[in-house]
DNA sequence: AATAAAATATGATAAAAATCATATTAAGGA
DNA sequence: TCCTTAATATGATTTTTATCATATTTTATT
C-alpha cells in the first residue's frame, strides 16, 4: 500500500520534537550502554569518534546527564564513562527531558503560543493523539528496553 | 501490531530533513491552493493569520516562491498571492528545496562531512532506501496532488 | 495625475542551537 | 606525595534560524 503523502505532511509538526543534541544525546547512551561498563568505562573522545559528535559537544551533553543520573562517570585514569542497572533503567523521555527541557515534548505542536488544553489549536485534538503515541513510547521505554531490541538482531547501531 | 521502538529510533536522523521555514511555506501555499485563485488574490495578512506565521516571516518566505515560480502574485490594490495553473504542478520538494536549498535533502542524514556515495558512513546505505523514499514522495507529488488528498476527505487541514 | 494599497527588497536584530576553548577538580599509579 | 589522566564547570564564539522593521516599487482606483 502506498503512504499517503498526507501522512507525511501531517507528520511535519512533529518534525521537530527532538533537537540534535537530544538525539546525539540518546545515541550516545545508547553507545555506552551497547559497549561500556562498570569495569570498562569509556572515555569521552571515544564516544565521540564512533558516534560521531565532536568531542566537547558531547562531552557537554554527558555532564547534566550523570548529574541526573543517566549516566554513570568517574574521574582520573581509569575513569570514563558507563550505565549502571539504575541507569539502565531509566526511560529514553527522560534524556530528552534534560537536554531540550520538559518544555519542548510539551508545547503546541504548531507551535501556536495561546494553544493550550483549555483553548486547543484547532488540531490539537486530532495531532495529539499520535504526539501522545510517540510520548507514551518514549514515556514507557528504557534504555535497557532498548540495548534488548538492539541485540536481539534488527540488528544494525544508527551512529 | 506495536511499533517497534526501534524504529522511532532509527527516523531520527530524518527529524531534521526540513526546516521550520520549509514547513511555513508549505503550509503557506496549501493554503494558497485551498482558499485562493487569480480572481481571488490574498494578501499575506490575511494568510499569516490562519496559518499562525509572522506576517514578516512568511512575506519574506514568499518572495523566493514566486520568483521560481512556485506561486503567483500580483502587487497594488487588489493584489496578493495564489496559485495558477503551472504552480499547482510544481512538485512539493521544490518549495524545499529553494527554502532550504538543495544541499539539506541530499546531505548525509547522520551529518557526517566526510559522508558520501564513495565513500559512505556505516548508515548511509541502511538510511539511504528510506530516505529515498521520502525524497521520492516530495518529488513526485505536486501541490495539485496534495490538494486533491485534502479534499478527497482525510480531510483536516493542519495550520 | 494623485493616492492608496499591496508586494518586494534589503538589511538589522534577536534567539536558539551548535561548537570550541580553557581552567579546575578528582582519582589512580609511581 | 607528586604526576598524570580523565571528568567537570564555565563561558566564549560561531553559525543558523527566526523575526522584525523600513524603504521602495508597482498597480488599481479616483
Amino acid at each position: 500500500m502506498k503512504t499517503s503523502f498526507l501522512y507525511l505532511f501531517y507528520s511535519l509538526p512533529y518534525l521537530n520534537m527532538l533537537s540534535n543534541s537530544s538525539k546525539y544525546a540518546i545515541k550516545a547512551v545508547l553507545f555506552l550502554a551497547l559497549n561500556a561498563s562498570e569495569k570498562k568505562k569509556v572515555m569521552v573522545k571515544n564516544i565521540s569518534k564512533p558516534i560521531n559528535v565532536p568531542q566537547a559537544y558531547i562531552a557537554k551533553l554527558l555532564q547534566p546527564l550523570v548529574k541526573e543520573k543517566i549516566v554513570s562517570s568517574a574521574r582520573g585514569p581509569k575513569g570514563g564513562f558507563y550505565l549502571d542497572e539504575t541507569n539502565l533503567e531509566q526511560p529514553i523521555i527522560s534524556i530528552v527531558n534534560i537536554i531540550d527541557g520538559e518544555k519542548r515534548l510539551n508545547s503546541c505542536l504548531m507551535s501556536l503560543k495561546k494553544c493550550n488544553e483549555e483553548k486547543p489549536c484547532p488540531l490539537h485534538n486530532e495531532l495529539s493523539a499520535s504526539r501522545a503515541q510517540i510520548l507514551n513510547n518514549l514515556r514507557s521505554r528504557t534504555i535497557k528496553d532498548l540495548v534488548k531490541e538492539v541485540k536481539l538482531g534488527n540488528a544494525f547501531l544508527p551512529l
